[in-house]
DNA sequence: AATTAATTTCAACAAACGTTGAAAGTCAAC
DNA sequence: GTTGACTTTCAACGTTTGTTGAAATTAATT
């Protein structure tokens, strides 16, 4: 049968998701071309819509690969900050925290398949032709869970007010890791993109004010 | 002729601007072919080769156009809330404000143009293809003069933290004007995408809390 | 070893792609 | 009404595109 506990067969399905992740996060989906990914995966062309169906289930596919993983992870943040927490629930520090911490912890310096990931992640965000339908059905389910956590910490916020905080923080959160350089050239390199450490460190503090500005009263 | 409607005056060549100012910002350069281009103008597919060279000059074609309204616009929001501010010079709010309001300005409820020429930005800012090239030739030099008037609203900040801050709010000012729709879908309809004049109103005081937070020492 | 199932390769399809040279059309100035 | 510059169309070029049926190879099961 087939993914029992053989590798070598998985590392060929494997070695597309990666060349594929890769190449759709540089040029997105309609840039890149089946064959450059059976290039780049070293592969036949034609094993791809084997695998996958076609370029559509494969998009889906890398999309989805790693989503199952940084879900889990922001969840575990969500509850041990939950349970490190007083009476009163996590601080919106807290939480916020939680939600970021994960996309760094994931060997974000290390292991360039999750830079990757983040940077199609941040393109599809930000595409009217993906945006709504496919960060929805991903992540949405998740981020549903973390607004309820700000409702408790911010009982007095109008509901609205929250969705455009959190709006606002998946704006900055998704260009930060889209990596484009953009901050490199503007500030002449006293802020460097690569420097994701010092971008969560200033994204929590950030984002959590402004959360408080319109949602604390 | 007399204006009968379909037949309009303006010029094929704006015709070919618009139609692909409306693609482009849909699908991305590389979703968007020369015929459907053409197609959608009314017009032969060489013509948009004859005016714009090629494919590529006719999508910078479409990002100059308006960003060079956007840019006196926003010099002109500048220079008046510094003739209007006292001896200290503007607020961190005011000149956060002279550089959101504009974008609502350009009638952006009645223009679809407008609509789908920040759709086309967002989608470009968080594109690593595009994202550090391209912004930065179009609005950077701008973008520095709202930077200065900041470093005086916070005179002790460090320069880096300042740099962070803008970023972040250009994240959250794209992915508002990127109208994916996702928010309407996230809060139920609480939010709408629509509501571009709520979302102005709260990112006014969102983005400046942040900067202050960071900043303000 | 024989058989079945899963994977990988090969070759080719028809459709769509960007670009371009040359012909045809338009318009104003003389 | 002829000239000349500019605009628009036509037709076609050589590539590249996603997909697929059939053959070949490998793995698993009997």
């Amino acid at each position: 049968m087939a993914d029992g506990g053989s590798n070598s067969k998985v590392k060929r399905k494997d070695r597309i998701l990666d060349a594929a992740e890769a190449l759709f996060a540089k040029h997105g989906f309609d840039g890149v071309s089946m064959r450059k990914v059976a290039e780049e995966a070293g592969v036949d062309l034609a094993l791809s819509s084997y695998h996958f169906g076609n370029k559509r289930g494969l998009f889906d596919a890398v999309l989805m690969r790693r989503a199952e993983v940084l879900n889990e992870t922001r969840l575990a943040a969500l509850e041990r900050c939950k349970a490190e927490a007083g009476e009163g629930g996590p601080t919106v520090e807290a939480i916020i925290n939680a939600f970021l911490e994960p996309m760094l912890a994931h060997g974000y310096q290390e292991d360039e398949g999750w830079r990757h990931y983040f940077e199609l992640v941040a393109q599809v965000n930000s595409s009217f032709e993906w945006g709504g339908q496919l960060m929805t059905k991903y992540f949405d389910p998740l981020v549903r869970k973390f607004i309820d956590a700000l409702k408790v910490a911010l009982p007095n916020a109008d509901p609205a007010d929250l969705y455009w905080c959190y709006h606002f923080l998946s704006g900055a959160l998704t260009l930060t890791f889209a990596h484009t350089g953009r901050i490199d050239q503007l500030s002449d390199g006293i802020a460097k993109s690569e420097d994701m450490v010092g971008a969560y460190e200033r994204m929590v503090p950030f984002v959590a004010a402004g959360f408080r500005r319109l949602c604390d009263k």
